[in-house]
DNA sequence: TCACTGACAAGGG
DNA sequence: ACCCTTGCCAGTG
Protein backbone atom coordinates (compact mmCIF):
# COMPACT_ATOMS: atom_id res chain seq x y z
CA UNK A 1 0.00 0.00 0.00
CA UNK A 2 1.33 3.51 0.28
CA UNK A 3 1.20 4.32 -3.24
CA UNK A 4 -0.23 6.72 -5.31
CA UNK A 5 -3.86 6.70 -4.44
CA UNK A 6 -4.97 5.58 -8.09
CA UNK A 7 -2.99 2.80 -7.80
CA UNK A 8 -4.96 1.54 -5.23
CA UNK A 9 -7.84 2.13 -6.81
CA UNK A 10 -6.66 0.34 -9.05
CA UNK A 11 -6.06 -2.54 -7.01
CA UNK A 12 -9.27 -2.71 -6.06
CA UNK A 13 -10.96 -2.50 -9.19
CA UNK A 14 -8.59 -5.65 -10.23
CA UNK A 15 -10.16 -7.30 -7.38
CA UNK A 16 -14.40 -6.99 -8.72
CA UNK A 17 -15.22 -10.19 -9.49
CA UNK A 18 -16.75 -11.35 -12.85
CA UNK A 19 -20.66 -10.73 -13.15
CA UNK A 20 -20.38 -7.77 -9.97
CA UNK A 21 -20.22 -4.20 -9.89
CA UNK A 22 -19.59 -1.65 -7.42
CA UNK A 23 -19.74 1.82 -6.94
CA UNK A 24 -17.45 4.77 -6.86
CA UNK A 25 -18.57 5.55 -2.63
CA UNK A 26 -18.17 1.85 -2.53
CA UNK A 27 -14.36 2.31 -3.25
CA UNK A 28 -13.50 5.27 -1.75
CA UNK A 29 -15.15 4.40 1.53
CA UNK A 30 -12.97 1.13 1.73
CA UNK A 31 -9.60 2.75 1.02
CA UNK A 32 -11.06 5.31 3.70
CA UNK A 33 -9.22 7.33 1.37
CA UNK A 34 -10.82 10.67 -0.29
CA UNK A 35 -13.98 10.76 -1.45
CA UNK A 36 -15.80 9.10 -4.92
CA UNK A 37 -14.38 11.76 -6.83
CA UNK A 38 -11.49 10.91 -6.65
CA UNK A 39 -12.09 7.40 -7.51
CA UNK A 40 -13.67 8.68 -10.84
CA UNK A 41 -10.27 10.97 -11.28
CA UNK A 42 -8.53 7.83 -10.95
CA UNK A 43 -10.43 5.63 -12.88
CA UNK A 44 -9.90 8.13 -15.49
CA UNK A 45 -6.14 7.06 -15.63
CA UNK A 46 -6.85 3.41 -15.79
CA UNK A 47 -8.30 4.14 -19.39
CA UNK A 48 -5.02 3.54 -20.95
CA UNK A 49 -4.62 0.35 -18.42
CA UNK A 50 -6.52 -2.90 -19.88
CA UNK A 51 -6.02 -4.52 -16.90
CA UNK A 52 -8.00 -2.57 -14.83
CA UNK A 53 -12.40 -4.23 -15.58
CA UNK A 54 -13.31 -0.14 -14.75
CA UNK A 55 -16.89 -1.67 -16.58
CA UNK A 56 -17.43 -2.78 -13.46
CA UNK A 57 -17.49 0.42 -11.41
CA UNK A 58 -20.79 1.87 -11.83
CA UNK A 59 -22.43 5.03 -10.29
CA UNK A 60 -24.31 4.77 -6.62
CA UNK A 61 -27.59 4.55 -8.24
CA UNK A 62 -26.42 1.80 -10.65
CA UNK A 63 -25.96 4.15 -13.56
CA UNK A 64 -23.31 3.22 -16.06
CA UNK A 65 -21.86 6.23 -16.13
CA UNK A 66 -18.30 7.70 -16.66
CA UNK A 67 -17.88 10.54 -19.26
CA UNK A 68 -20.66 8.98 -21.54
CA UNK A 69 -19.11 5.53 -21.01
CA UNK A 70 -15.39 6.75 -21.50
CA UNK A 71 -14.16 5.90 -25.34
CA UNK A 72 -17.29 4.22 -27.16
CA UNK A 73 -20.57 4.30 -26.07
CA UNK A 74 -22.16 0.86 -25.99
CA UNK A 75 -18.83 -0.91 -25.19
CA UNK A 76 -18.79 -0.84 -21.53
CA UNK A 77 -22.61 -1.83 -21.33
CA UNK A 78 -21.85 -4.72 -23.89
CA UNK A 79 -19.21 -6.07 -21.36
CA UNK A 80 -21.41 -6.06 -18.51
CA UNK A 81 -24.01 -7.63 -20.17
CA UNK A 82 -21.48 -10.18 -21.40
CA UNK A 83 -20.98 -10.89 -17.57
CA UNK A 84 -24.90 -11.62 -17.35
CA UNK A 85 -25.86 -8.64 -15.83
CA UNK A 86 -28.94 -6.70 -17.28
CA UNK A 87 -28.91 -3.37 -18.43
CA UNK A 88 -31.44 -1.41 -19.76
CA UNK A 89 -31.35 2.39 -20.43
CA UNK A 90 -28.08 2.51 -19.25
CA UNK A 91 -28.68 1.05 -15.90
CA UNK A 92 -28.42 -1.98 -14.28
CA UNK A 93 -31.29 -3.90 -13.66
CA UNK A 94 -31.26 -6.03 -10.03
CA UNK A 95 -28.91 -3.43 -9.03
CA UNK A 96 -28.86 -4.61 -5.82
CA UNK A 97 -28.43 -8.52 -6.36
CA UNK A 98 -25.02 -7.74 -8.41
CA UNK A 99 -23.37 -4.80 -6.34
CA UNK A 100 -20.48 -6.02 -4.63
CA UNK A 101 -18.60 -4.47 -1.71
CA UNK A 102 -14.53 -4.15 -1.36
CA UNK A 103 -13.17 -6.35 1.13
CA UNK A 104 -9.83 -7.25 3.00
CA UNK A 105 -11.09 -11.24 2.31
CA UNK A 106 -12.22 -10.77 -1.15
CA UNK A 107 -9.08 -11.14 -3.36
C1' DT B 1 3.03 27.55 -3.76
C1' DC B 2 -1.63 28.56 -5.59
C1' DA B 3 -5.32 27.48 -8.55
C1' DC B 4 -7.90 24.58 -11.38
C1' DT B 5 -9.65 20.09 -12.60
C1' DG B 6 -12.30 15.84 -12.19
C1' DA B 7 -15.71 8.21 -14.35
C1' DC B 8 -19.25 11.05 -7.76
C1' DA B 9 -22.62 11.50 -3.82
C1' DA B 10 -25.99 13.48 -0.90
C1' DG B 11 -29.18 17.07 0.27
C1' DG B 12 -32.37 20.73 -0.77
C1' DG B 13 -35.74 23.20 -3.86
C1' DA C 1 -39.51 12.52 -9.17
C1' DC C 2 -36.09 15.80 -11.39
C1' DC C 3 -32.61 19.59 -11.39
C1' DC C 4 -29.23 22.30 -9.10
C1' DT C 5 -25.79 23.17 -5.45
C1' DT C 6 -22.27 21.94 -2.27
C1' DG C 7 -18.54 19.03 -0.34
C1' DC C 8 -14.42 16.59 -1.23
C1' DC C 9 -9.08 15.97 -2.03
C1' DA C 10 -5.09 14.11 -4.93
C1' DG C 11 -2.60 15.53 -9.29
C1' DT C 12 -0.89 18.53 -12.58
C1' DG C 13 0.84 23.02 -14.43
Amino acid sequence: MEKHYYKQVFEVVKCIPRGKVTSYGAIAEFLELGTPRMVGWALHQCMFDDEVPAHRVVSSKGELIGRNNFITSDWMQNLLEKEGIVIVNSKIVDFHNVFWIPTLTSC
